[in-house]
DNA sequence: AGGTATTCACATGAAACTATTCTCTGAGTTAGG
DNA sequence: TAACTCAGAGAATAGTTTCATGTGAATACCTGT
């Protein structure tokens, strides 16, 4: 057996610091939620009239992420879904979320994922819209009761696509004879309704719940609580939980960032060899959290989007601000050394306001007068990042 | 000195174009009866 | 004649380009003292 072999062996020998590490993942939904018993308690009451076959009042939800709407909406869903079938009631609950790609971001896409949640297929493309539409509202109307819809991340759609599509959502019981359809909206967006069309306004958020971030001290318990489920005995040292709930309260009180930062310290120290997990585990954590996500948002942009955040790091060395002139000079350069085509600085000047979207860059417009008007950039991102990413997008541009 | 008018270097918006992927339809072709 | 093939028309979508319009304040250019 070779060198390899052995370590696999040992590897699973090893006795594992977790022992469930299920409960620290972002898709598990614990039996009990903390601290919102209350937005869990208003929810339902919106929602039991579904289980006399009575239609609820569409619903908004907001709150900034990591704040257990998603986890809550699941578990009342789960819960009624029990129920309904418990007692024989006809109730479907459909839950999407609309950020994601190719899912359910876009209207014919979204219509598509609600058709596969009946159980039907439907074409990616090739179809017009509209017949997408009657085919929905065909399988809709196939039966009686009450549909449950739940869009998470509702803003995200809109601010792609526009509002149409839920106007087109919240009409739709007027086209129905046997079912109806009560709509569900996640937002993390806190002024999301604000900038829709009145009409959609009024008619989706007949009622609305606002879920407020977690303090410190809730964050804490909620740590301990998936902690002691997660990890064997005296894994935890003192002063983690504490120190991973001060982090993410200073975040706005995001508990799903919490966990993750435990969990990812768990792997760390596992991964040392040690059997427990110290503060300087939880660092380091930090550390490669941040650096994970901007690494992997970097690594998943296009190569013209990877091209011009190159460009940025070449200028980086002699300038910590850059406008959006000389970004372009430099990326029209490189892009003629490496023979790609060179986009229009009308497209640049787009990249690099999404770049500051996502948070890698920091983009402010300026006016410097007499010499014009532009955005003053600098690079929102950690000194050792920038070399890690440098070398990354290095590889992935094929660059020497 | 104080007040306007210019001007720069982009930002921002809208529309149109390109390319890709996929469906549907109908004409032409083929194989079997 | 029924089944099959294949090209062409249409859709949805992503990523751009083209054209048009907007804009904040440092300077240039006045004016009257």
């Amino acid at each position: 057996m070779g060198k390899i072999g052995n370590f696999f062996e040992n590897y699973i020998k090893k006795e594992s610091l977790f022992i469930n590490k299920k409960i620290l993942s972002s898709a598990y939904t614990p039996e009990e939620i903390l601290y919102r018993e209350e937005q869990i308690h208003e929810v339902a009451n919106i929602l039991a009239p579904a289980l006399r076959m009575e239609k609820p009042s569409n619903l908004f939800i907001y709150g900034r992420t990591g704040t257990g709407k998603t986890v809550s909406m699941r578990h009342i869903l789960n819960n009624m879904n029990e129920i309904a079938q418990k007692n024989c009631i006809l109730l479907k609950t459909i839950y999407v979320n609309c950020k994601l790609k190719r899912v359910a971001d876009t209207e014919y896409r979204l219509i598509a994922q609600l058709i596969k949640e009946f159980g039907h297929e439907v074409p990616s493309t090739g179809l017009p819209t509209d017949e997408v539409y009657s085919y929905f509202y065909r399988l809709l109307d196939q039966d009686k009761g009450v549909v449950l819809l739940v869009l998470d991340e509702i803003d995200q759609l809109t601010k792609k696509i526009g509002d149409e599509i839920l106007y087109n959502l919240t009409r739709i019981n007027s086209e129905l004879n046997n079912s109806q359809i009560c709509l569900i909206g996640i937002s993390n967006n806190l002024v999301f309704a604000e900038n829709l069309d009145p009409r959609v306004k009024s008619s989706l958020s007949e009622e609305d719940v606002i879920f407020p971030p977690y303090n410190a001290l809730q964050i804490k318990d909620i740590l301990l609580k998936r902690a002691a489920q997660a990890f064997n005995n005296d894994v935890v040292q003192p002063g983690v939980i504490e120190k991973c709930s001060a982090y993410s309260a200073r975040e706005h009180g995001d508990a799903r960032r919490a966990i993750d930062l435990l969990r990812v310290a768990g792997e760390i120290s596992e991964r040392n060899g040690s059997k427990k997990i110290e503060i300087f585990h939880l660092d380091e954590a930090e550390k490669k959290v941040e650096s994970d996500k901007i690494i992997n948002t970097a690594i998943n942009q296009p190569k013209q989007f990877q091209s011009v955040l190159y460009s940025i790091l070449l200028i980086y060395p002699q300038k910590k601000n850059f406008f959006t002139g000389e970004i372009y000079e430099v990326y029209k350069n490189l892009s003629k050394q490496t023979k790609m085509n060179v986009l229009t600085q009308r497209r640049i000047s787009d990249i690099l306001a999404e770049f500051d979207m996502l948070g890698i860059i920091n983009a402010k417009i300026i006016s410097k007068g007499r010499y014009g008007r532009t955005r003053d950039i600098s690079l929102s991102i950690d000194e050792n990042i920038i070399i890690k990413l440098k070398a990354v997008l290095e590889k992935s541009l094929n660059l020497t």
